[in-house]
DNA sequence: AGCACGCCGACT
DNA sequence: GTCGGCGTGCTC
């Protein structure tokens, strides 16, 4: 009964699972292709999914027919295919999940079944005329200029890292690259700091360019999808999930900020936009541009052993005097706030330039009961609960609980209770006292709404608001206007900076230096920055004094080396998560492990649900071998269904 | 006995 | 994800 004609593909649903095998009926033989959407009979109903290949195992079982086949074109290509049996390699997760990661719902949701044997061919848009009118913003090197838009041409895999002096210089070195480029992916960390790089797009490519984020609403993701499948936009422009944008094919894809955290985050699947970046851009024969004005240790690691290029600007470029003030030295004049640091805004403002002030904190500050010491806690989060002064209430910052302040104290009865440390409210109140002029706070909790803050800031221009307080939350808010011309920042001050340095992280150093460099950056070359600390020996200042980023490059690789961090290791870390003690098995398992990869833990500790999380952090320079080690875990543990596992590969919190 | 609910495993 | 199977436990 078996024709010659008979085919059976492999379908893959965007469910926690991997592909099933189907029979392809006659009348869909040369219809259906790799990567086009389809629906079959999955469990009693009709699921939609995607064809990933030809079987090559004709299934014994019974085997069930695929229905029917939606779109005129496969919306995934063949590279893009590969890139997501990468990922499930790489991330040890079903490819299903992949699939979800990679195609929105609206992908699947969208699609029409097909019905014509001929599709309308998409019109194609004629590239626009190249002109590069603006030469302004820093000298871009035209030699490395030629060097990576003769890569593009050449049609070959290649990866650049960018070192630049300014995110300004970031921005105009990416849009002069693809000037002339088509089919191209620009990633940045973060959807607020879309709209510095969407109008200099804009301006160069018109209609071409098209967003891509999770801040888009349904209709308008699925119109961008549509596009970028027409072929009506190649420039694609988005956050993270942007990578996976449906182009048929790449020829350059830009990350931008690549050492942003932001790249790796969120539930579900833990994938780094910027690893996947690289990997699909070499499947795609791409060139892809990392950039940064403050690299990552790992990408300037994979400069020097020759996986990726280097490319710095030659020349000094004039950056603000950064003046490091040791707190334990000096007259202060609030327990967080240093002489200096009021005396140089002073000076600033009376000669009507802009000053910022930076704390990592929300809020007023903690209430400290001044009899027995307590802090009250969030009752699920047990982390202290900030004291906001506006509502008199005390909130947790990590899930938004929210209390009144207690009459007594919770734990003593006592009725007295003192300020403890200091956030943006408080800082602000004070700030206003001590210089009797009026500032601008900016964090999460004057408002949420990309409309209102932007509001803010366009109000602070004009108004002419001097002084502005704030978290990070408003320097990824500022453009590159806050560092030049006039209106712009001339002076920073950074009030909490040992709070980054005492995360409990290798990377502390590093990303301390990075989030001090993206302040740097919002102000005026002629500007100076003021750190306080109370650690001034610590050897991030001594290079970040003279913005020596090289040299602490070094320093931070020995340190790396001696402690066999990566990148010098790779690093994966498993979470079990269950009701039952599994400190005894786990030790079982370890003590059976071989020695190529070594296993630090595990932690316990319980989560909100009074579930047991146990961390394990698999290390090896053997990325294999973490793998196996990992895929063992995962196996042992399938069996017993009160024990949930989570995987992260190259972790960058631990 | 009869049914609601929740957990679990299978899905080609 | 989502469906059915099946066990628990409550009620008439």
């Amino acid at each position: 009964m078996i024709k010659s004609s008979m085919e059976f593909l492999d379908i893959l649903f965007p469910i926690n699972l991997g592909p099933f095998t189907y029979r392809c009926p006659d009348e869909l033989l040369g219809v259906a292709e790799p990567g086009m959407i389809v629906s079959a009979p999955l469990k009693n109903r009709i699921a939609k999914g995607i064809i990933t290949g030809k079987s090559l195992i004709v299934p014994s079982g019974d085997v069930k027919d695929i229905q029917k086949v939606y779109g005129d074109a496969p919306v995934l290509s063949s590279n893009m295919i590969n890139l997501l049996r990468w990922m499930s390699e790489y991330y040890l997760t079903e490819k299903g999940v992949v699939l979800k990661t990679m195609l929105p719902k609206e992908a699947f949701t969208k699609v029409r079944p097909r019905k014509a044997k001929i599709p309308p061919y998409p019109p194609s848009i004629p590239p626009l005329p190249r002109g590069d009118k603006e030469e302004s913003k820093g000298a871009v090197s035209s030699l490395a200029l030629n060097l990576i838009q003769g890569s593009i041409n050449k049609k070959a895999y290649r990866t650049f890292l960018l070192h630049a002096p300014s995110s300004a210089y970031e921005y105009s070195f990416v849009v002069k690259i693809l000037s002339g480029a088509e089919n191209a992916i620009l990633l940045i960390p973060e959807v607020s700091q879309i709209d510095t790089l969407y109008p200099l797009l804009k301006e160069k490519f018109g209609e071409r360019v098209c967003l891509l984020h999770s801040g888009l609403s349904r209709g308008k993701r699925s119109e961008a999808i549509e596009r970028i499948l027409l072929g009506s936009s190649d420039i694609v422009l988005g956050t993270r999930s942007a990578v996976f944008a449906p182009l048929k094919k790449v020829s350059s894809i830009a990350v931008l900020h690549e050492h942003s955290s932001s790249y790796k985050q969120g539930e579900g699947l833990r994938y780094s936009g910027r690893d996947v970046a690289v990997m699909r851009g070499y499947l795609e024969r791409a060139t892809v541009l990392l950039s940064s004005i403050c690299p990552s240790i790992e990408s300037l690691y994979n400069c020097r052993s020759g996986k990726y290029n280097l490319v710095k600007p030659e020349g000094d470029i004039k950056k603000p005097r950064v003046r490091v003030i040791d707190m334990k030295h000096e007259k202060l004049l609030k327990p967080y706030l240093s002489k200096r640091v009021i005396d140089a805004s002073m000076r600033y403002i009376k000669n009507d330039k802009k000053v910022m002030f930076l704390i990592n904190r929300r809020g007023y500050s903690l209430l400290q009961c001044t009899e027995c010491n307590y802090i009250q806690e969030c009752p699920d989060c047990r982390i202290p609960l900030v004291f906001h002064k506006h509502d008199s209430s005390l909130k947790c910052h990590y899930c938004g609980y929210i209390s009144d302040v207690p009459e007594s104290c919770l734990r003593c009865k006592g009725y007295s209770v003192k300020l403890l440390g200091a956030g943006t409210q408080r800082v602000q109140e004070d700030i206003e006292e001590l210089l009797g002029i009026k500032t601008l706070r900016l964090d999460s909790d004057v408002s949420r709404k990309r409309s209102e803050v932007e509001g803010l800031i366009g109000a602070m221009y004009k108004d002419d608001v001097r002084i502005i307080v704030g978290t990070k939350f408003m320097t990824r808010r500022l453009g590159p206007e806050s560092s030049s011309g006039s209106g712009g920042f001339s002076m920073a001050a950074i009030l909490n900076t040992d709070l980054f340095l005492n995360l409990p992280d290798f990377r502390s150093v590093e990303k301390a230096y990075q989030e001090i460099s993206s302040i740097i950056d919002k102000i005026e070359p002629q500007g100076e920055i003021f750190i306080q600390t109370r650690m001034p020996q610590n050897y991030l200042f001594k290079y970040l004094k003279d913005y020596n980023y090289d040299s602490f490059f070094r320093e931070e690789l020995s340190r790396r080396k001696s402690l066999r961090y990566p990148p010098y290791s790779r690093l994966l870390l498993i979470k079990f998560i269950s009701k039952k003690d599994l400190s005894r098995k786990l030790s079982e398992i370890l003590e059976r492990a071989g020695k190529e990869v070594e296993i630090l833990g595990p932690s316990i500790s319980k989560n909100t649900q009074g579930k047991y999380e146990f961390k394990l952090l698999l290390k090896s320079s053997i990325r294999g071998g973490l793998h196996f080690v990992a895929r063992t875990f995962m196996e042992i543990f399938k069996e017993s269904k009160d024990v949930k596992i989570k995987v992260d590969v190259d972790p960058i919190s631990i």
